[in-house]
DNA sequence: TGCTGTCAACGATAACCTTCGTAGCACTGG
DNA sequence: CCAGTGCTACGAAGGTTATCGTTGACAGCA
């Protein structure tokens, strides 16, 4: 009989934490008030509070006084946070497959030709610098 | 005082139970003992069942009677999991832009040329599936 | 026949998540 | 001065997750 660890601390967030992270990665800072308002959703203002204490309290935020009320800022940055996330979904689900975790991308959305072309230039940049600064391979793209 | 909605159905897997299905998905069924010995972790015999129930309760998972034993299989499919897992960290931490995955994904790992030529020719797969089926673009890789 | 090992089912336990109600504090308009 | 407003802090209710202990069924064997 054991319960289980402490997950107050390295492991992701759940998800109304991350609709809270979501909200401060977008805007940069909020107050409750503010991310209250931006979520939209129907929640409480207490809610919003509470969960952004308990985000302090795993460090992920820290909050400065402003007039009375706090604001909050994000501590953790998002593309780290989803550096963990994506690296969980490729084991556990893509048997650690990026192709197919890339596959099941482009099945799923919608993507105009320009965003296909940066991403094709993402892959590029990630070959030359493999292939230590010089590419055999025709930059051109338009 | 409402407590939260109905978590039994819809939602993402918790870490265990994608620990559990992770195996499932990888070795196609398993019973009791397979999937607690494959999964290698220190989880007692009880923990797995009960977990195998509960996803069975969600109907992520079915059993067939096998011996004295049960055999459990997936009834989800991973790259349909994937996916959902997958909207929700491009809409949540990347704001929606799939560029900023791809990019955050390729900078964790190190891809060898072979992966990246063949994440390349998924996307121009994809691009030639929006350009109704011509591609101006030269195919050679090697 | 009675012991032992394997298994599913049930229920308990402890930690955690999400949602708030309520209280207390500082300030502001009458 | 006092009621109201806007905040944070405290803590509890109700549901979920993860982990097992225990029980009872059953099969093989000594």
């Amino acid at each position: 009989m054991s319960g289980q660890q402490d997950r107050r601390e390295g492991r992701g967030f759940t998800d109304r934490e991350l609709d809270i992270m979501s909200v401060l990665w977008r805007e940069g800072s909020g107050t409750v008030a503010e991310v209250r308002e931006t979520l939209g959703d129907d929640v409480g203002y207490t809610t919003v509070l509470k969960i952004l204490q308990i985000l302090e309290e795993k460090g992920a935020v820290r909050h400065e006084q402003e007039g009375r009320a706090y604001r909050y800022f994000p501590l953790v940055e998002s593309v780290s946070a989803g550096g963990r996330a994506l690296s969980r979904i490729v084991n556990k689900i893509f048997h650690g497959s990026a192709e197919l975790l890339l596959a099941t991308l482009v099945e799923d959305r919608e993507f105009s030709e320009a965003e296909i072309e940066r991403m094709r230039s993402i892959l590029d940049r990630a070959g030359r610098k493999e292939d230590d600064g010089i590419s055999p391979r025709d930059p051109s793209a338009k």
